[in-house]
DNA sequence: AAGCTCATCAACCGCAGCCGT
DNA sequence: GACGGCTGCGGTTGATGAGCT
């Protein structure tokens, strides 16, 4: 059984909009405001579902989108972002302002996840600084480091964060200060760009002085833990397997015995388990400087002493190298 | 020139969460 | 609390056209 249409309704149009539609839809909209999808089709005499209208609206009509190519700053953007909340195309839209999450997904799964894939392919890099240029965009088009669908989709899950293990919401702290003096219900992040700060002094989630210009750093809540385990296999990609791999097929099932690894490790006993709730991580820093990104790691309520640090590092290796 | 491959992007679909009843 | 409707989100599909053989 193949999937049932959006409406049930027989008779509704689908495809792509014609002009005609788009001027009906922006005619409505600017009377009577957004909201009421659902209504909305049959008031403004449109064939459509109220979906097809709130998703034509949101991503192609609205005035505040700002056309044209993603820029080089907003590529940097999209990958800090998308490093900090994974596949949640919304939020990442939210800081971007004029891109709709769509335009974002489509372009982070057709030219950035290969930029990253070129990334991972580079001997040379290490799986936690990883060199900002090389994930420019080319803009050369297509047959460019392509991977297949395949490939591309199971690595994308490789990296996700599955529904019941959310990434962390973020709270600006800056980095000379204790993380319990900082935490707060919002979800932000600060950048070395300025109109992000902008915004997170606009919406008062930092004030103008708090502001550490090259320090990313993502806070916990309550209600989620990333564990070690978790947190390595989404950055933890050893660049030298892969580049040693000559085809689809070699990575594929690379990616394969990584996924059977982390079922077996599922399958642990409470011990083993409890020892990783004991190393979760409450809060993860990221600083983007000079180009580069550098990871550091900190377990709850106290700093990292080097000791700690070493210990981290050691597991990190231990469990993939 | 024709056919094929593949990147891009608009649009669709299912599902989860929210809210009112 | 249960239920149903609506909305928004993320994954996926399919049309289109550029580049390649």
């Amino acid at each position: 059984m193949g999937r049932s249409p959006c409406c049930e309704k027989v008779g509704l149009k689908r495809g792509r909009w014609t002009a005609e539609e788009d001027e009906a839809l922006i005619k409505y909209i600017q009377t009577n405001g957004e909201g009421s999808w659902k209504s909305l089709p049959n008031k403004a005499g449109l064939l459509r579902c109220g979906k097809s209208c709130r998703l034509r609206w949101i991503n192609y009509l609205r005035g505040d989108l700002k056309r044209g190519n993603i820029t080089d700053e907003e590529d940097e953007m999209i990958v800090m972002l998308h490093k900090a909340f994974g596949n949640r195309w919304s939020m990442i839209a939210s800081h971007l302002p004029g891109r709709t999450d769509n335009e974002i997904k489509n372009h982070w799964n057709s030219r950035l996840s290969r930029q990253t894939y070129r990334f991972l392919t580079n001997k040379n890099k290490t799986a936690t600084s990883i060199d900002i240029s090389t994930l420019q965009v080319s803009q050369k088009k297509r047959r460019v480091g392509r991977v297949s669908r395949n490939v591309a989709k199971k690595y994308n899950q490789s990296t996700r964060f599955s529904k019941n293990n959310k990434p962390p919401s973020l709270t600006v702290v800056p980095v000379d200060k204790h993380v319990d003096e900082n935490v707060g219900d919002c979800s932000n992040v600060v950048t070395n760009h300025d109109h992000m700060k902008e915004s997170l002094v606009h919406d008062n989630v930092i004030t103008s002085d708090e502001l550490e210009p090259n320090w990313l750093v993502f806070e916990d809540d309550d209600s989620f833990n990333i564990n070690i385990d978790d947190f390595l296999q989404g950055e933890a990609i050893d660049s030298n397997v892969v580049s040693s791999m000559n085809d689809d097929d070699e990575i594929e099932q690379w990616l394969a015995e990584i996924e059977e690894e982390n079922i077996k490790k599922n399958e642990r006993s409470v011990d083993e388990k409890l020892e990783d709730e004991r190393l979760s991580l409450n809060s993860l820093e990221v600083c983007y400087n000079e180009s580069k990104w550098d990871m550091e790691f900190s377990f709850t309520g106290f700093e990292m002493c080097d000791e700690e640090d070493n210990m981290l590092v050691s597991l990190w290796e231990d469990t993939y190298y």
